[in-house]
DNA sequence: TTTCATGCAAAGGTTTTGCATACGC
DNA sequence: GCGTATGCAAAACCTTTGCATGAAA
């Protein structure tokens, strides 16, 4: 489960964030189309459908600061923009199949992953904090 | 290994894609830098200094076109722009560890992923082509 | 000679920044 | 009230495109 609006607002007050109307909306707007993978372009179109006054410049401030907090993760499917979903940190990672023709994007639930993570850094030294696994391909109805 | 700088040639002669002089310059500076992952801008300024008279939209072409001939594989690190390396496809995938304070990228093998690849690609119906894997954290000297 | 590739500059798209104003704490 | 956040517009980037010229096959 990702965060409830609760937690995320206790985040932003540990870190001394003020928590304005602009990140709360930006926020529940993730809250409610999570199951995406949404661009910074797709949140300011939703959220400005409810509050025209709100710039496209906080949507990007806003999620960046969300990524910094470990609340959202920023994401490449490589079209060329930023794509945002909520990090599961203490759940199973889940990776993406990315269709190379039609772009589709599914999700594939794994956890076999963390002996591999384990092996590696002990084996590079390096401390590692995430990862990220992408299939590409093609769909059933591309191929 | 990568592929030679005929076979590359060859290559390009069966799609009908004409060997230019540009063309040459820039596989050949990837042969001899193929160590790193350049970005597009990197080989601009690599080409550019022994070829002053060439121009940023040839190598943003060529680029793409070798990453359609299979020759190359085009990476993205988060930090804006596109990188390229050589695709081994016959050979072990190798991952990515990117740290993320310094953004240094070291290279790791492995190939356990081959049998999570057929197993996702029969409960999904993907007929999968690639995959890519990067690991996320910090590395022995920014810990 | 025909067709495709190049170079340049301009356009396109995404993300960041500067600055005056507004607002959370 | 202090200091941070916002909105707007401009700027900064990376990448693509249009078009006349030039070169490969």
């Amino acid at each position: 489960m990702s965060k409830t609006i609760e937690e995320i607002c206790q985040l932003l007050a540990e870190k001394d964030y003020k928590l304005t109307p602009q990140r709360r909306i930006i926020m529940e707007t993730f809250l409610e189309h999570g199951e995406r993978h949404l661009s910074a372009e797709d949140i300011y179109s939703l959220v400005k459908s409810k509050h025209p006054e709100i710039g496209m410049a906080t949507v990007y401030r806003t999620l960046d600061l969300l990524a910094d907090l470990g609340v959202l993760q920023k994401m490449n499917f490589g079209d060329g923009r930023s794509r945002y979903e909520f990090s599961e940190q203490d759940e199973h990672h889940h990776h993406h199949l990315i269709c190379l023709s039609c772009g589709e994007v599914l999700e594939f639930a794994d956890d076999l992953l963390d002996s591999l993570e384990k092996a590696i850094a002990e084996a590079t030294q390096f401390k590692i904090t995430d990862h990220q696994l992408k299939f590409y391909g093609y769909c059933k109805k591309c191929q």
